[in-house]
DNA sequence: CAAACATTCTAATGAACAATAGAATGTTGG
DNA sequence: CCAACATTCTATTGTTCATTAGAATGTTTG
């Protein structure tokens, strides 16, 4: 049933791959991917992960169980949550690794995107130093709408906190003369694009930015958190 | 039995990540790695593959078409046999990022190929670019002990070619006043071991690269293919 | 066109896995 | 210590997948 010839390097090499192969199964399912992908935004409770991926706190906690047996996460108890974070950040490398590789070889996902989100002409059109530039100018206001915490945890130079489920209280705050530019966990994420409907309603002059902080990042360029509201680097 | 709440969201997320599953699920299993793996040093045909992954023909195929509907390697019709090699570079790039996670978060990798391996003290202990430096100097002789077609495709800037099972017979050829330096398909790979070990035996100053030709490209350090036999590029 | 060969397709079996529900664990607050 | 809660563990069921063997396809050679 298994390999008969039993050489020393065929056993080297059937623990290797075996190993491996750990990473493929563990990444086999697209409820763990979503979870995963969240992780990536930050710590999350079973609850919000099993909220978001929309399945139940049990199956959660069975998918989560796989990802931690595969070390791509780690749990940590307080309370009466336990809170999942990515092991580290090759984690994070390696899922967005992923995601670009299965971006360029199918074309479906593309196809999929952009039939969904269909906004070419109200996103974005200037490189990201460009952005960056007009961001440290004031001359733009950069909207992160994802929850509080993943802002605290990391978000965009400049980037201005408003949650989703703010932004209607907020919105008398928004600046009407200058450009806005809304951002959320990245090219699949719905939120920015929500933000960005919802204030052009409203008559504000905003574009969406597709990408999220991991996004940034591989882009070479940096970030910044709550403590420290510009990143050292650059 | 599949998602209730059928929101548009929801199903863009579902579709999504059900594609980026199909990776995971294509990287699952520990025969389709190590077939993965060997298409990253060149085009083989099934038989091959086969042969070298230790499993009949039928099910190689088998493993081959689940990578193919994966996206991740195509096949090409020549005479009797199918050649298969990786669907594009973003493959490679994928597989190295994978084992590189994996061997940062699996201590027991790295533990299993060290107890294998065991020969620190006759391996390569200076940079890259001294050792292309050297290389290039005439100092050293770089061999590449993998099949001579391996080597064609692309190997390491002024290496010889000598096949593992035609180092016997060139053996008069090498100097023994100089330093050789082996390598092959990669860390995990035997065939520099092999090579080093045999050429010990002999008397031959000899040291092994754990390198194959991805770990170098990876390190941003120029290949060479068989009609130029120095990259352009540096 | 027939024989030889490499590969793929089809079908069947057994193992691994996702989803679900109920019981158990561990933590907080009274 | 008990009640409420979040999470995990256990057991069950249906599905998917790897492997195997036999039939079929496609290609070359005579």
């Amino acid at each position: 049933m298994k390999t008969e010839a039993n050489s020393a390097p065929r056993r080297l090499k059937d623990t290797l791959y075996e190993h491996f192969a750990r990473i493929g199964k563990a990444t086999s399912s697209p409820k763990r991917l979503e979870m995963l992908d969240l992780l990536c935004q930050g710590e999350k409770s079973v609850e919000e992960l099993a909220l978001h991926a929309q399945i139940d706190c049990k199956n959660a906690s069975a998918h989560l169980k796989v990802l931690s047996a595969s070390r791509l996460v780690t749990a940590r108890r307080e309370g009466k949550r336990v809170f999942y974070s990515v092991a580290d950040d090759s984690v994070c490398d390696y899922w967005l690794a992923t995601r670009t590789m299965a971006e360029k070889r199918f074309a479906e996902i593309d196809r999929v995107v952009k039939c969904y989100f269909d906004d070419r002409e109200t996103m974005v059109a200037y490189d990201r130093d460009v952005l960056l530039g007009k961001a440290r100018r004031k001359e733009i206001v950069v909207l992160d709408v994802r929850p509080r915490s993943e802002y605290d945890r990391a978000h965009l130079p400049h980037a201005r906190s408003v949650p989703i489920d703010e932004l209607e209280r907020c919105i008398a705050s928004l600046p009407r003369n200058k450009q806005i530019v809304a951002y959320c966990r990245g090219p699949y994420c719905v939120l920015s694009h929500q933000a960005s409907t919802m204030l052009r309603e409203r008559g504000f002059d905003v574009l969406r930015l597709p990408d999220g902080v991991l996004e940034w990042q591989n882009a070479g360029l940096p970030l910044a958190t709550s403590s420290s509201s510009l990143s050292s680097k650059e």
